[in-house]
DNA sequence: TCAATAGTTTAGAATTATTATAATGTAGAT
DNA sequence: ATCTACATTATAATAATTCTAAACTATTGA
């Protein structure tokens, strides 16, 4: 409980009215030793398993994409029809596990850097992320 | 015109019977000069002025999807809520145009060799693809 | 301290992308 | 020409997400 005023402050920092909700959210993300990859779906099954009272469907989708925009959460995309979430805001990579379907993050020193011969005039780059698909050894490939 | 047997006989030689939506689609996919980036939505409305007689969401999705476990287009994953499929199969990279949404293709060639030190125990490397998001120059970052 | 107000939450409806269903049609083999 | 397995079709169903409009609440400042 003594985290909450951290999230409290964080909130108010980024400019995001630190309500209940959100203050429980930040718990819920921020309250680990790991960083935390999910679906909507995931962290609605969290909330209302740690919740005492109800969370609207609309209120998660609305403070995810709030806590995206201010740089609390990245979105990552991997499948086309789910988006998933960590909570490593930083630049990183990552591996996906086809068996399992779970993200695990892949830090910038795990891969030489990415040098890119190609340039798309008057553009500059945004980011670039890599995607390593793993699978179990003895199967066969997608 | 005289493409159209080519497409028949591909289609065959994959095992996919050549109905004449599939021969359409065909020529609607590969009678191109560059490699085709395309959303489902795209390709229907392209379908759809191209062709006399109409044809099934269903078909398209299905085809798309025949054409997909054949090796004929493969599928890129950009945004969580729109599949976008790729008639180049190779393993190449993308740059991502944030202002147009538009896909570009990155052969191998044009970035270097990624080495990848992490290792997932008991999995092997399906593939290790390269996304590179990129936006007009004088434009604030997203 | 309390009211005003601007931002938030909520339930449910609406929308969008995709998949399933079941009837009809068609390619390829006999 | 006929049979059979596979394809196509329209439509319904599902899933993920966004919209809406009313009720609620955190903050401001009188």
């Amino acid at each position: 409980m003594s985290k909450n005023c951290n999230f409290i402050e964080k909130l108010r920092e980024v400019g995001l009215r630190p309500t209940k909700q959100r203050v429980k959210m930040c718990e819920v993300l921020y309250n680990r030793e790991k960083t935390f990859h999910f679906t909507i779906n995931d962290l609605v099954k969290l909330l209302s398993e740690k919740m005492n009272q109800k969370i609207s469907l609309a209120t998660v989708y609305n403070t995810v994409h709030a806590f995206e925009k201010k740089g609390y959460l990245k979105e990552i995309s991997i499948d086309s029809h789910k988006s998933y979430f960590d909570t490593n805001t930083s630049a990183h990579h990552h591996f996906f596990d086809e068996d399992t379907h779970e993200l695990i993050d892949c830090d910038e020193s795990d891969i030489d850097k990415i040098n890119i011969r190609k340039n798309i005039t008057g553009k500059k780059i945004n980011s670039v992320e890599v995607l390593v698909r793993v699978a179990s050894d003895n199967q066969t490939q997608k």
